[in-house]
RNA sequence: GGCGGCGUAGCCAAGUGGCAAGGCGGAGGUCUGCAAAACCUCUAUUCAUCGGUUCGAAUCCGAUCGCCGCCUCCA
């Protein structure tokens, strides 16, 4: 039994999709206003792991990654910048999918543009506006949290217990919320020459949390299986998904949450607002293979905060040859004593091995292909016999030629 | 101030009650004209500290110290 840590109840649950032998998940993807930065990727590699492990595992995979191209940060590059918003965004999500392919990352089933799905989205609000549970104030539109009982289900954070901007990384008196704790749906127009879209809900643009709901529920269903994301995501951003999706239907959202814990540089999380960040590119550039980087991405298990450095890198691209030498070496060994070839032996093992792992530790998805060493000095007769995270559907390192 | 996570060898890291995986690095060796590569062997009597529970604890409980993350548009 396949078993995930729920953010939402913090416990080891055994995972049951909704509809047998498919699983549905809703994976909080990239905001396309620059390069993505290998912290980012971190998460990326994992929901990559994620959904060929769930395949491995015999389900049929939907996910969609959401592509978010309005944003504040999105906004302000186009007004520097002196360019259209769909200039910016397709640019810079374009170098995204060329670095998702370099890292052998899989591209989700559906990637969903939030500027595409506007129509979804005003929907939503004219549903929670009807409902009591969102207001107009000076134009823009706020979701009441007093009028959703849970809020902080997720995050297990009390209102009470916070204070509004400690974390300092926001202007707290931006908007005229009637309760502090509220949050922006649709915003109002505020810098010359932002983009915003003419509609039924007045003219503005969708607030971050909104186009994750809008979407999921569009391509998954009111309800589905599994929501990925970042850390830094669980608040506020996807307990408010969840205020303003489950205000809306009245119906669970999604039932497992997933989180990836972050890559840090220096004892700190890597951030582009840190300026203590590094791209896929410019590891590239200093003559790092890219499965390099995606070895390091998964040398530890997704629930685990990595720390990034230049010895690790080397580790990753050491360990990674080795590997690689592994799999030439079982190519082209004899077959062994019963007739069977080396290969298949080594597949066989893999196989036997995982479905009694996972019963124990299965969250540790990130980690499940990240160790085939060969155990050769343990059993001299059978030099084939891999450690039994490997496998073979899960392509450990991603890399083509193994 | 509130909430959460972590602390295992020089470094990274697995392990959640029954003698401490693995990788990197390092040391020695085999092969090789030399070198490199490859391969082989070795490399933690002990799991931040202090108490407790137990026949038995890295694993469970309590306290302490240290580090990290979140606290309203960050993956």
């Amino acid at each position: 039994m396949l078993r995930f840590r729920n953010t939402l109840t913090g416990e080891l649950e055994p995972f049951i999709p909704l509809e047998e032998g498919r699983v549905r998940i809703y994976a909080c993807g990239p905001t396309v206003w620059n390069f993505a930065h290998i912290g980012n990727f971190k998460t990326f590699v994992f929901y990559d792991v994620l959904r060929r492990y769930l395949r491995f595992r015999g389900f049929e995979v939907t996910e969609v990654m959401n592509v978010t191209d309005v944003d504040d940060r999105i906004i302000e590059q186009t007004i520097e910048l002196k360019l259209s918003l769909e200039e910016l965004t397709t640019k810079y999500l374009n170098y995204f999918l060329e670095d998702m392919a370099t890292l052998n990352i899989e591209q989700p089933e559906v990637m969903p543009k939030a500027t595409e799905h506007i129509p979804e989205m005003v929907a939503l609000v004219e549903t929670l506006l009807a409902n009591g549970k969102a207001y107009e104030a000076d134009g823009s539109i706020y979701f009441k949290i007093s009028a959703f009982d849970g809020y902080g289900r997720l995050s297990g954070k009390k209102l009470e217990g916070n204070e509004a901007g400690r974390s300092g990384r926001v202007d707290t008196q931006e908007y005229a919320k009637a309760d502090t704790s509220d949050f922006v749906l649709w915003k109002a127009p505020k810098l010359e020459g932002e983009r915003s879209w003419d509609t039924a809900i007045g003219t503005g643009r969708p607030g971050w949390h909104l186009e994750c709901s809008a979407m999921s529920m569009k391509y998954l269903g009111e309800t589905f299986d599994i929501h990925a994301g970042g850390e830094d995501l669980i608040f506020p951003h996807h307990e408010n998904e969840i205020a303003q999706s489950e205000g809306a239907t009245g119906k669970p959202f999604a039932r497992y949450w997933l989180h990836s814990k972050f890559l840090n540089i220096e004892n700190q999380k890597m951030s582009k607002r840190f300026g203590n960040f590094k791209t896929p590119r410019d590891l590239l550039s200093q003559g790092i293979e890219p499965m390099a980087i995606r070895y390091l991405l998964l040398s530890a298990p997704y629930r685990t905060q990595l720390n990034f450095t230049a010895d690790g890198l080397d580790a990753a691209a050491s360990s990674l040859d080795r590997l690689r030498n592994f799999v030439r070496r079982i190519r082209n060994a004899h077959v062994t004593s019963n007739g069977e070839s080396p290969a298949s032996a080594v597949a066989k093992r893999m196989l036997e091995g995982i479905p009694g792992r996972d019963g124990r530790r299965p969250e540790h998805v990130g980690r499940a292909c990240g160790g085939v060493q060969p155990r050769e000095r343990r059993e001299p007769d059978d030099r084939c016999e891999v450690d039994h995270r490997g496998g073979p559907g899960c392509d450990p390192v991603g890399d083509r030629s193994g």
